[in-house]
DNA sequence: CCATCTCTGTGAAAAAAATCACAAAAAATT
DNA sequence: AATTTTTTGTGATTTTTTTCACAGAGATGG
């Protein structure tokens, strides 16, 4: 059993924690790696191999049980550690993020929202308290704030990312078409481009067509659709 | 030159496209390797190795032209070829997407929005045509919509998705908090998990702390924030 | 127009990740 | 209680991806 764990590693088991809440959810008890595998469109040997590196928890010949899987994962990976987070730029899509439920009580919890413009922040009906843009360092500063999610425009993203930097945030979601960066690289920064997945998804199946992919993902698929 | 293009590039070519989109706008006619590698927190290498699975297009010892390389990337990814695409789900999420501008007038345009309820359908303000969902089937046949966006609750995305894999459709985005799969493998998914984006940044952040983690990405980090 | 300097393109090497294969442990069956 | 079946956990192997290193093509500059 290997302490260290590869990125692809964690970024998978986060989604089997993810199952494992719907599976305990749903009644379900016991799992095997196979099912695990199915569910997230991956080869039951790579489940078991992220798996392990956690330590044995499995019950040989009657795989892996549902809520001390979840745990398990849970403890390892830290998930029990609580952090704060707040949205920056709440226009349409900061909205649908500041009213989504598991921002709001889950256990990255929203607890600040920043917009530039002040008649938009006294628009909006929210339980989460709402800041004018200026204040964003010394809020995130004095909250403990430790995750962001950037909402605002392209040309504004590096500059608000600036600013939640100098507040102290460890941990960025860009939504802005652009990545952004950190300038000493230590705190880390998930880039997502809403519109770019529709680009990927394109260049992929034109290149599945004419057979110059390398590999398209997801391990042994059924039969019929 | 390789005709056979790893997955990983062909995601990180889609993002040097958007790069040198921005780029062209802002009158930049010549890049290098270490400037775009710098922008998307690639190292050089990669990015050299990623344009040259395309064929030769740099200019030795002068970098590349911005616009060259644009459509460079654009031709040998096939992302000329235009496709319809739709959402399903116009809740708090499918709304923000549908009103985005990108989405309205991009190479992979929204044309159809799809929802359950019909009040909502009634209410909504938007130059796309909205269907109830039990057209689902029969409207994405007949327009020839080949991507699709699912912004459904999680107990209706798998069979949101069985709908518009019998339409017709080949890749799919999907939103909801459940991995959605196609039965035969032929269609592209990407799941998106906004909530577990957090997840995944505290865990790498926990991680990196106690020093468990293989490596945490990102290439060479400038000096200070 | 020669020397030098710069940056690409790519085979080779290294690193990382996924897959395999099987021992071993427990459950099920006879 | 012995045998068969099942399924985990993990070293070993294979595949994939990234990084390296440098030849070579062209720019630059005297
Ligand atoms: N809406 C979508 O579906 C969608 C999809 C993909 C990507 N995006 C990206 O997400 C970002 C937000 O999109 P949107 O549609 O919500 O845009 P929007 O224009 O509706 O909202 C942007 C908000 O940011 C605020 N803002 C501007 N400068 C700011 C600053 N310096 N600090 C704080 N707030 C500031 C504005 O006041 C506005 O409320 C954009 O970068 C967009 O490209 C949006
Ligand atoms: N809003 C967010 O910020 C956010 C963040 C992360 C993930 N998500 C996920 O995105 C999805 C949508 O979220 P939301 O906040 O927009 O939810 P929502 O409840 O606001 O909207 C869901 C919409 O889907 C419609 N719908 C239900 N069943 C349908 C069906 N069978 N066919 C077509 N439409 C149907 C509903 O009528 C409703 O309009 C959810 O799965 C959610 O978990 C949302």
């Amino acid at each position: 059993m290997n302490r260290i764990i590869p990125e692809p590693s964690v970024i998978r088991l986060c989604l089997m924690y993810r199952l494992m809440e719907r599976l305990e959810n749903n009644g379900v008890k016991t799992v095997f790696s196979p099912d695990i595998g199915e569910n997230l469109g991956i080869t039951a040997h790579t489940i078991r191999k992220d798996i392990s590196f956690l330590g044995e928890i499995g019950n040989t010949a009657a795989g892996y049980d549902v809520a001390k899987l979840k745990d398990h994962i849970h403890g390892n990976l830290g998930l029990d550690k609580k952090r704060f987070a707040c949205i920056a730029g709440l226009g349409k899509l900061g909205q649908a993020l500041l009213n989504y439920r598991q921002f709001l009580d889950g256990d990255y919890r929203v607890i600040a929202g920043f917009d530039s413009d002040i008649n938009n922040l006294e628009m909006l009906r929210t339980s989460v308290p709402l800041y004018p843009s200026y204040r964003m360092t010394e809020i995130v500063k004095d909250m403990g704030i430790e995750l962001a999610v950037i909402a605002v425009p392209v040309q504004a993203a590096q500059e608000v990312a600036n600013r939640l930097i100098a507040g102290g945030v460890k941990g960025i979601i860009n939504f802005a078409q652009v990545n952004v960066k950190s300038k000493s690289g230590q705190v880390l920064i998930r880039n997502i481009d809403l519109y770019g997945e529709l680009r990927i998804l394109s260049a992929l199946l034109n290149l599945k067509e004419t057979a110059s992919l390398k590999k398209v993902n997801g391990p042994d698929p059924g039969k019929e659709d």
